[in-house]
RNA sequence: GCACCCGUAGCUCAGCUGGAUAGAGUAUUGGAUUCCGAAUCCAAAGGUCAGAGGUUCGAAUCCUCUCGGGUGCACCA
């Protein structure tokens, strides 16, 4: 059970889009195709043109041999504003300047461009911190990758639930709660929280070696949790989360992220019993060395699913298990995500696997969003081991570094830390975005706080001289009277790289992947800053012209602020 | 042992469902500011696309194998 095929009218035509759709529906029809299966290409050399069809495959059809193909459609064919001309066995395609700067330039810059109307309800699961935990650098990708696609879905037009599965439950809070009433600081946990309670379940882990009561008052506190009973350990553990959450809150804050539910593990603490009589009554589950497990080898997986332990107690898969199904009763979405690392593969393969056996067709619409893990220099993070860095350093440092920049580069302005902040922050979270997400990284210093090049400070550069000249005209571009004729040619590659952002919005939330997006965005920058190099703006004895140039330089602007803005990441006025 | 992911320039990475001469950034070297911000722009140099077979009119891209790196494989999450 997929979603349905998107109808054709949900697809807007923005920017080049117009101009592929007109070609699309020329040519279908001579060679007997519907026009939506024709899969116009990029052509990797600038003098082919935008847009390319390899007439190879069509050649068979027509019995003809393809450059005689490509050559008898060049010359029949009729598509306004675009020439269309064969180069062996390709067709080529070049938008007219003067159309594709009006198209452009019209479209890019909206808020909505690129925006579509697809209508479906997603989920989106992402960063799903563990509780009492510091988030690190490896909590960065999630988080910035699953709010990047919420971003991308919400501009296409869905209805986007976030929903961050926090790590607040199994037994190892009964060890912090048992750790708390030993050695617990209320002090520490005030100035600290999440400190301190990583101290005390480190020290906890250390002791309970020497001393076998420890893990039984663990056991003993998780039980108590389990009950349900409004008691003083359910008290302890709300604090815990409450000021884990606090913590939380203050790196969402500077990613501008947001949520829609706030679900932790514990929320389906009372739909597990449910779920495991489901279980049951879908005749999955059997018993194997006292443990409750369902058999996957019909899924062709090998390793079962447990889904209760030999000591009754319920586990991951069983809780997620659970979640699926209420998020499906309560939604009844069309895509729910998981955005975790891939080293959970299988995890998920397991679970989505015993949906189906369940003959749950709604398990078809779960998916696995797997990213590769972040390692440093010295090897695999590991807070036991204390390669660690905390999410907050990351940020810290990045923020740091972009003050002293702006310190030296632009010292006479007046918000230097606020746009500190921005910048920093920016580079941050554009570094994880500009990458494959299914690639490991290997993080360094050096690159994630690197503002030259292909980075988030240098779009966000771009937008800041944009305006700084837009603020020098002193007067607003004038877009009715636009004379799109005379920036036609000069802006010729800005437009093309402008106008290929709405694709690049749905390839990306397609193939979930924002790098599509920063990469776009990237190609815009560099063509807008080889444009206004050239291109003087202000100044001008012909007032046309300046006001072409104009609103090219506020179309640029407001298309790097909206693209930059579904990543995330905000641009500062001056910088 | 089995399964999955990755291998493209010195380094970090793009390369879309197979298509035309494999592209950026960075580092290196050289150049550009009487002119809207040099976090910029221009140029040079840099590749046996890990290796070997196969499919195809055409392979960095698909298939098989080998090598190298990573991850996972029932009572943690």
């Amino acid at each position: 059970m997929s979603p349905a095929p998107l109808p054709e009218s949900a697809i807007p035509e923005d920017g080049l889009d117009h101009f592929a759709a007109r070609i699309t529906a020329a040519v279908a029809p001579l060679i007997n195709q519907q026009a939506s299966a024709l899969q116009l290409e990029r052509p990797r050399q600038e003098e082919h043109g935008e847009f390319s069809l390899p007439c190879f495959r069509f050649a068979a059809g027509t019995g003809e041999k393809p450059p005689a193909l490509a050559a008898r459609l060049a010359d029949a064919i009729e598509i306004a504003d675009v020439e269309a001309s064969a180069v062996g066995p390709f067709l080529n395609f070049r938008i007219a300047s003067t159309a594709m700067a009006q198209v452009v330039l019209a479209d890019a810059g909206r808020e909505d461009y690129g925006s579509a109307k697809e209508g479906l309800t997603s989920i989106v699961e992402f960063s799903s911190p563990n509780i009492a935990k510091p988030m690190h650098v490896g909590h960065m990708r999630t988080t910035v990758i699953g709010a990047a696609l919420a971003r991308l879905f919400d501009h296409l037009g869905h209805k986007v639930i976030r929903i961050n599965h926090l790590g607040d439950w199994g037994a190892q809070f009964g060890k912090l709660v048992a750790a708390w009433r030993r050695w617990g600081s209320e002090e520490s946990l005030l100035t600290d929280p999440i400190d301190h309670l990583l101290k005390l379940y480190v020290r906890y882990h250390e002791e309970e070696e020497q001393d076998p009561t420890l893990g039984e008052d663990a056991k003993a506190a998780f039980q108590e949790l389990e009950s349900g009973e409004d008691n003083e350990t359910r008290k302890t553990w709300i604090r815990f989360t409450q000021e884990s959450l606090k913590e939380f809150q203050k790196v969402y804050d500077r990613f501008g992220i947001s949520f829609d539910y706030l679900r932790g593990e514990s929320w389906y603490e009372d739909k597990l019993e449910g779920l495991l009589a489901w279980l049951d009554s879908c005749g999955v589950t059997e018993e194997s060395d006292g443990a409750t497990i369902v058999d996957l080898t019909s899924e062709d997986i090998k390793t079962p699913c447990l889904v209760k332990t030999a000591h009754g107690t319920t586990l991951y898969a069983t809780r997620d298990l659970a979640a699926a199904r209420s998020r499906w009763d309560e939604f009844s979405f069309d895509q729910s995500l998981y955005v975790v690392g891939a080293e959970q593969t299988l995890h998920f393969q397991q679970f989505f696997a015993v949906l189906r056996r369940c003959g749950a067709d709604w398990a078809s619409r779960l998916e696995h969003v797997p990213f590769g893990l972040i390692r440093l220099a010295e090897g695999k993070l590991s807070t036991r081991a204390g390669r660690v860095i905390s999410l907050k350093e990351v940020l810290d440092r990045a923020v740091e570094l972009a003050l002293a920049a702006v310190e030296e580069k632009n010292p006479e302005l007046a918000n230097k830390e606020e746009v500190a902040e921005i910048i920093g922050v920016g580079a941050t979270m554009f570094h994880d975005l500009k990458h494959q997400r299914q690639k490991d990284v290997v993080f360094d210093w050096k690159e994630v706080l690197s503002f030259e090049g292909d980075t988030g400070p240098y779009l966000q550069y771009t937008y800041a001289r944009c305006g700084s000249i837009l603020r020098k005209a002193g007067k607003p571009a004038d877009r009715d009277n636009f004379d799109s004729s005379l920036v036609a040619e000069e802006s010729r590659e800005l437009c093309i790289a402008l106008g290929r952002l709405p694709q690049a919005i749905r390839e990306a939330a397609q193939k979930r992947e924002p790098m599509i997006v920063a990469q776009a965005l990237l190609r815009i920058g560099a063509a807008g800053n080889v444009y206004y190099r050239e291109n003087r703006v202000l100044g001008l004895e012909d007032p046309a012209q300046e006001n072409a140039r104009l609103v090219v330089l506020e179309t640029l602007r407001n298309t790097l602020s909206m693209g930059l803005g579904l990543l995330g990441i905000r641009c500062p006025e001056e910088m």
